[in-house]
DNA sequence: CGGACATTCTTGACTGATTCCAGATAACCG
DNA sequence: CGGTTATCTGGAATCAGTCAAGAATGTCCG
């Protein structure tokens, strides 16, 4: 877990002012992987005091030009942040309860990136979603098919 | 480009009830491949004249629910839909101008369904979306970054 | 063919996430 | 320390999508 100096230099490092919300929202994400933005708002309120939406939503948007941080967007839920980036990751989505969890990339750094047939475009990056269900909805909701969206 | 007659059957097999809207939906949905909400709407109203935008969102998700058609919200966009169903294709989407095309799965029927660590979750489904450009977009601003999102 | 029933469509309002804007504030550099 | 500039505040606006109640329509069975 990084400290608060580590990530006044990581904004440092990446040509950014730092302030008080930067340094809270970069830690929120760091505390709460895959943290919906309002949770976030409520991790850095809880940090800071009162913090406007408006700021976070412009850290956040800062942080992920700034490549600080991360956003993915899961079909069916709210933008979500999470603060590793650099190594090629994806995802699992519970179809069930939304939970979501990492997945390191099964073959090498980037398996996925070539397809078959790439229609002319010039690809950079590839982005796996794998959906199924999480070990307790597994478990728990195996024959009711109940698909409630969180 | 199946008929309407082919619209009605594929419905009827579902075990839906085959009204004008729907048909109108399932067809505009083959027409425009991944088309988003609003130009559904708008070309079913060309079809039909006018029809609630609460229709096409409800016949949208029936038909979805019955795998007739495939919803994808790729991240910074809306929801699309498409009619290509039962294969496992996979999407491009363009950083610039946002278009998308199809790709097909590059090895096997579904290579990338098998990560190194489920994490304990039951997986049935995985969905990949590259992130590139388009070939026109290649071309143009190749120079100019711009991020624009459409 | 015709009527009963359940599903589906219409209308209209509403939520919730995100963005836009203008002005006040605070951080950085010299 | 002072000026410049990016950042934050507060409020309003937008847009996709949802909820709810009543009217209309398709399907099934006699």
């Amino acid at each position: 877990m990084p400290t608060t100096a580590d990530f006044e230099r990581m904004l440092r490092g990446a040509a950014l002012r730092v302030t008080r919300p930067r340094v809270a929202v970069l830690s929120a994400v760091h505390a709460h992987p895959h943290a919906d933005t309002s949770s976030i708002i409520a991790a850095v309120r809880d940090d800071l005091g009162e913090v406007s939406h408006q700021a976070v939503y412009d850290v956040l948007r800062a942080l992920t030009a700034a490549d600080l941080v991360r956003c993915i967007e899961p079909p069916g839920s709210v933008a979500r942040y999470e603060a590793r980036v650099g190594d090629n990751h994806h995802h699992i989505v519970c179809r069930s309860c939304g939970a979501i969890a990492d997945v390191d990339c099964a073959v090498g750094p980037a398996p996925c990136l070539t397809p078959s047939d790439d229609h002319g475009f010039t690809i950079d990056e590839a982005e796996v979603v794998y959906r199924g269900l999480c070990p307790t909805c597994s478990t728990t909701a195996t024959d009711s098919r109940k698909d409630s969206r969180v």
